[in-house]
DNA sequence: GATAAAAGTGAGTAATCACTTGCAAATGTA
DNA sequence: TACATTTGCAAGTGATTACTCACTTTTATC
């Protein structure tokens, strides 16, 4: 990975992030990136590889963090951890996030590769705690982890560690 | 309102909540409505036009919407109106609730003419149950909201009325 | 039925789009 | 030093973009 590669991926995520990834030019991420508009086909073939780099990057990153979350043992702790995840987004990751959360809205289908072993975690957690519906249980920990994020990325509420305390009481965290 | 104006607005907001905004051109829009192009500039002055005019029309449904959740006396109730929205969006409503989703991430500043005042009812309701935090309370059931529109928008989960349930559960709904 | 306004069309516009190509500079390897 | 490969740039390509304009057709009013 060369130091202008990585100038054009830094860039493409910012702009694409922020702007949207069809309403982002190619000719826009090489102004931004300091660059010429041709070396981005020369390393990333098209606009559209330009996008699975960026988010290849990204699974990396959030694969890692799941990790962590599956060696957890007590199921409070895990649903603690899932929980807590977007409240804990800081500036490098935001960028990503917040291109991830806007593709969902124009990709032809959902990318499930995050939320799906999530799920996983999350329903096995409520049945170690017999909860009696685990499977919807899980689904309303996704859906609640989707309106976090959001609120996180989008609406930045100054009240976050009240919101926090507020439903971690519901699930007596 | 003529014929042609109509079958602009809805050619538009299908493909603009299909595609995204940015991503479709007004040479398509036209294409789909079976209209000449000029016709759109007529109208509507420019493409950002057309999209005001599309929203306008949703910001008034939403209104009317929320109009009836303003007269429930009981706070419960109120709740209970607030959490279902998401649970029935119909079909009729599927491509607007959709185009507003995907557009929050794109657009520079946040539209907040639907979940103002949905915070406000929100908020009054947790205050009249004697909730301590009822401000952070109102801004859980905002993100909720969010979530579970998001849900119902792209994950379209089988089992929608266990997370109801779920979800009531935990309010004592 | 004459006339004016509104609705609608289709062929334009310059600018920008994603992408290609030919060639030079930098880098690695012997 | 010699040579091959990779990295990089500038100037292109045709297609598509949002938008305009001159014009015709439809509709409303008296």
């Amino acid at each position: 990975m060369t130091e202008k590669q990585e100038k054009i991926l830094e860039a493409a995520l910012k702009l694409f992030a922020e702007k949207g990834y069809s309403a982002v030019s190619t000719s826009k991420v090489a102004r931004e990136a300091g660059v010429s508009e041709g070396l981005i086909f020369r390393h990333f073939t098209n606009k559209e590889g330009l996008l699975q780099a960026i988010m290849e990057q990204g699974r990396e990153r959030a694969q890692s963090l799941l990790g962590g979350v599956v060696m957890i043992e007590d199921p409070k702790d895990t649903l603690r951890a899932i929980l807590s995840f977007p409240f804990e987004i800081n500036k490098s990751e935001h960028h990503y996030w917040r291109l991830i959360y806007a593709l969902k809205w124009q990709a032809d289908e959902y990318d499930q590769s995050m939320s799906l072993p999530m799920k996983k975690i999350a329903a096995d957690a409520f049945r170690n705690l017999g909860y009696s519906n685990p499977e919807a249980e899980a689904e309303l920990v996704l859906i609640l982890f989707d309106g976090l994020a959001t609120a996180q990325l989008l609406r930045k509420p100054s009240n976050m560690e009240e919101i926090r305390r507020a439903l971690f009481d519901k699930y007596y965290l």
